[in-house]
RNA sequence: GCGCCUGUAGCUCAAGGGAUAGAGCAUCUGCCUUCUAAGCAGAGGGUUGCCCGUUCGAAUCGGGCCAGGCGUACCA
């Protein structure tokens, strides 16, 4: 149990004797403090608590306290209230066990949390194959990653799916677009279809192109695909399963869902196409689902898979999408209504988009005209570890400005080289101190000997890092942890400037030692969950 | 017109309805015979776009404005 959950278990036991026990019902917040002069974890829940017994927050607050301290728990040094806060302080005891246990690996701070049986699935990228990924989806794809990794961490089954357009309008002007270029290579004369594609990339795969009489769609749509899976290989970034739009047509489970809605008044004929009325759901109207030539739309295909998804029961879907998507999220949330699924189960997280610089000169991108910058290019000229970085420690709903100059830059102004450096130098100090004689890996120091302000406050920090996790949970904030890590890594910074770890002093290094390798377990694992690598040597 | 996102220090951005709104960069001042100075210590910098409201308490929630971005297809 987390020092937290004890806390949280004091304050209970404190009101379950009081003539309170109905304020039980509502949630205790317990959270970690701002501020060192507030404590390590603070409660609000004088606030909740204000009635004609506590006219004030105060006086509620100086009420529980004298509760708790009369159950007098051991691992609590001291309880202070301050404007109506609860502020709790730890004994320095708890704090340096943690530090053993998070280095010998037996510690909760740093394992996963218990499973809880609950089921997430998590679609993103889904980007059509009709051209290279571009940098708003790397975006996505860094950001559906790192939240699959928390999430999973925080005990939750999670399935990540990418799911591919690989049939319809897009894909045949795809392969006309290509069937054209194929042709210009031959000296001919083809024009591009008027909403084709005009990036260069075709051009490259015309030139693989061997026998004119393929189906040039579907040539495509396979190159880029193949580019697509590597791309993302080499983003370190893993799909569970690649789901095909066209196996839902070609299995008949479309017509199969349109049937079922058409009995249930959901679907509709007019104007000579077919509707799917999602404005029953909210929507603010109705929606084609076949046109009047007889396909469908891109909508019909995805209603089924998305009838799919609930079918394969998942308490919780997440769908990360672009803005351009927004429009498209009321449509989706009324079919999975229409199938009895609590529209609020399914998420659609809109990740904005970012705009490149280089230095002061932003890029203009325009996908259309292929004028754009590929994730391939971006990975080719910042490196994997620096995109992701950048990607995941904004906001997903902020739009991001990404300096390429910054992100390549090899100093303090870029956070990814301080975050580097910084497991660098607890890298080193563990392999200084080896080369020294000193057997990093059987410790057994007496951790009290750790008297430095600044240890108490690494480990402090340390003890947060579930209720990071936890936040990151809560409100889908991944960037969350990106700036948990930079406050660390800051603080750790600070104290190897002012302590030097590997001493003449054998007892306390080895208790500082103990110190580093805690720190490096965290800093390990919360990389490890934002999917970026280290390197060993700077 | 309608919908979504954004508006916080000179710049890029944080901050579950909580305490004195915080970081980094930039600017200024210091620090390398000692585990990598890709680092550290310190200083200045704010009417959280504007106006009302809800609340013990609002950057955060609601309403109304203003500004920027995106969307508003029988495209995906």
């Amino acid at each position: 149990m987390t020092a937290k959950q004890k806390i949280r278990d004091v304050i209970k036991k404190a009101l379950a004797d009081t003539p309170y026990p109905e304020k039980l019902k509502e949630e205790i917040l317990v959270l970690p403090a701002a501020r060192e002069e507030f404590g390590d974890f603070y409660t609000n829940f004088a606030f909740k608590m204000v009635d004609s017994q506590n006219p004030s927050p105060q006086t509620a607050a100086l009420y529980l306290k004298e509760k708790i301290l009369s159950s007098a728990p051991d691992f609590i040094e001291k309880v202070e209230v301050k404007n109506g806060f609860v502020n709790f302080f730890l004994k320095r005891g708890v704090y340096l066990r943690m530090l053993s246990e998070i280095s010998s690996g037996k510690s909760e701070i740093v394992n996963p949390f218990p499973a809880m049986g609950k089921k997430v699935l998590i679609e993103f990228v889904s980007s059509n194959p009709t051209g290279p990924l571009t940098v708003a989806h790397g975006r996505q794809a860094a950001f559906g990653e790192s939240l699959a990794r928390i999430l999973k961490h925080a005990g939750f089954e999670v399935t990540k799916e990418y799911y591919l357009n690989d049939g319809g309008r897009q894909i045949k002007l795809l392969g006309e677009s290509l069937r054209a270029r194929y042709f210009r290579l031959k000296g001919e004369e083809c024009a591009i279809p008027d909403e084709g594609y005009e990036g260069e990339y075709l051009i490259d795969i015309a030139k693989e192109v061997k026998d004119e009489n393929i189906s040039f769609g579907k040539f495509a749509a396979d190159y880029i695909m193949a580019g697509i899976k590597k791309d993302l290989a080499e983003f370190n970034v893993n799909f569970d399963r690649w789901v095909k739009e066209s196996d839902f047509l070609t299995g008949g489970m479309v017509e199969e869902l349109l049937k079922i809605l058409e009995g249930r008044g959901l679907v509709y004929s007019s104007e000579g196409a077919t509707w799917f009325k999602s404005s029953a759901y909210g929507d603010e109207k109705d929606r084609v689902v076949i046109k009047s030539d007889g396909s469908y739309t891109y909508l019909a295909p995805d209603m089924a898979y998305h009838r799919d998804k609930i079918d394969r029961g998942y308490d919780m879907l997440v769908n990360i999408v672009g803005p351009d998507h927004h429009g498209y999220i009321p449509r989706i949330k009324a079919i999975v209504e229409s199938f009895g699924f609590n529209p609020e189960r399914l998420k659609f997280i809109i990740v904005q988009l970012t705009t490149l610089y280089r230095g002061k000169e932003k890029l203009s991108m325009s996908t259309r005209k292929g004028q754009f910058v590929s994730l391939r290019q971006l990975m080719d000229e910042v490196g994997p570890d620096a995109s992701k970085f950048f990607f995941i420690f904004r906001k997903a709903e902020s739009h991001l400005d990404f300096d390429l100059e910054l992100a390549k830059k090899k100093s303090v102004e870029n956070p990814v080289y301080y975050l580097q450096y910084a497991y660098v130098r607890m890298k080193h100090i563990l392999k200084f101190a080896g080369e020294n004689g000193i057997d990093v890996m059987n410790l057994n120091p007496d951790m009290a000997l750790l008297k430095e302000p600044e240890e108490l406050s690494i480990a402090r920090k340390l003890a947060f890092f579930p209720d990071t996790v936890e936040s990151v949970v809560n409100t889908f904030g991944v960037h969350l942890l990106a700036e948990y890590l930079l406050e660390l890594a800051k603080i750790f910074h600070s104290y190897y400037h002012k302590h030097r770890v590997v001493t003449e002093n054998r007892e306390l290094t080895a208790a500082r030692i103990v110190l580093v390798s805690a720190l490096l377990q965290v800093f390990s694992k919360a990389l490890e969950l934002l999917n970026i690598s280290l390197p060993d040597e700077m």
